[in-house]
DNA sequence: GTCTATACCGGGATAGAC
DNA sequence: GTCTATCCCGGTATAGAC
């Protein structure tokens, strides 16, 4: 009997640890001296294991770096998620851009993970970070029921296209944010949100 | 007498042809099979020289990418500026959103060269790309002369991040467009255009 | 001045020893 | 389940051929 999941997840509890540890690692190495720093060597280095053995936990380098990706993604997912609940509807795509900025500009080291790891994927043609139809589909959703709330129809394409702009904007003001810490992204949120709300 | 060149640049004829043939194999290279495809050895391959003779010609790899992308980059400067300057300054910006998201889709190839090059410089600390500041800097000022042009003044922090979110969307779409080639992104530039309007 | 061959080092992936 | 040995490929540096 080796030591079953306590989850459903079918790992055991030392793969469970091994891969947290080596997830933290690379974490911090991304964030803190970029996604070039981050080889299998130094991220083994740092979580104190052997090179094989993290690739023995992942397979492969892309998986080491899509689990950090989903790790800090899926953190940023709740926190957007759990905003956009508590607003009516049509005032949820605001809430978005007001809590994604939030959430980034607030963990800084989740952003330059999520940064570093999705441009070096989207480069490598690696399939880490979603292709940007995706990325802002939910977003596209949301605009869609927000106007929908307020009684008035907008064509799909004008919606897409929104979602993509805005979109856009966020990830602008982010990377503005990373490159210059003393730039207002909180006003540059709120800038994002009024020119939204004309549009909606 | 060692073949002086006939412009100004301290080039032979001869280095001129070789960086040329080079820094094209490179585009087409980095358009069609992406920027990890670039490899030293596969760009002399389509060049039909020898990996030493890139080195030779260039000295590092980074140097022949920055090349490649400094070629598009000024061919999409020139494009742009252009447009710009056959409109009142009034309309600037519009022309600027125009000209731009013209010449993206209407060279793809050009645009895969500046996205996967910028990406992979961004990913890997290079400093092929400017930084998000740099970029948009030009665009802020024909910003603040629109504005000027009005008789009107906008605070200096909301056309800066004014010039960041117009950055932003156009980098969106032509992300959007490259992924999905049968998206309207004349439609999209509209769009941008009518928000940047009610803005100004 | 132009180009090539070769060697070096570090990266990722695989096989197999323990 | 963990780690080492090994392989191939990528970028860089050097020596030297023409």
């Amino acid at each position: 009997m080796p030591a079953r999941a306590s989850e459903s997840d079918g790992l055991t509890r030392i793969e469970r640890e091994r891969r947290a540890q080596i997830i933290a690692a690379t974490i911090t190495l991304v964030a803190e001296r970029g996604y070039p720093a981050a080889s299998l060597s130094r991220i083994a280095q740092a979580a104190g294991v052997a090179k094989g053995t993290v690739v023995y936990h992942f397979t492969t380098k892309d998986a080491v770096l899509a689990a950090a990706y989903q790790q800090v993604l899926t953190s940023l997912v709740t926190h957007v998620a759990e905003q956009v609940e508590t607003v009516p509807i049509r005032h949820a795509p605001q809430a978005y851009v007001r809590a994604m900025l939030e959430h980034l500009t607030g963990h800084p080291d989740h952003a330059r993970t999520i940064v570093q790891v999705g441009l070096a994927s989207a480069a490598n043609g690696g399939r880490v970070r979603p292709p940007s139809q995706e990325r802002w589909a939910p977003l596209a959703t949301l605009l869609g029921e927000a106007v929908a709330a307020s009684g008035r129809t907008v064509n799909t394409d004008k919606l897409r296209t929104l979602a993509v702009l805005v979109g856009g904007m966020i990830d602008a003001v982010v990377a503005e944010f990373l490159d210059d810490p003393t730039y207002d992204a909180d006003a540059a949120a709120e800038q994002i949100v009024d020119l939204l709300t004309h549009e909606l």
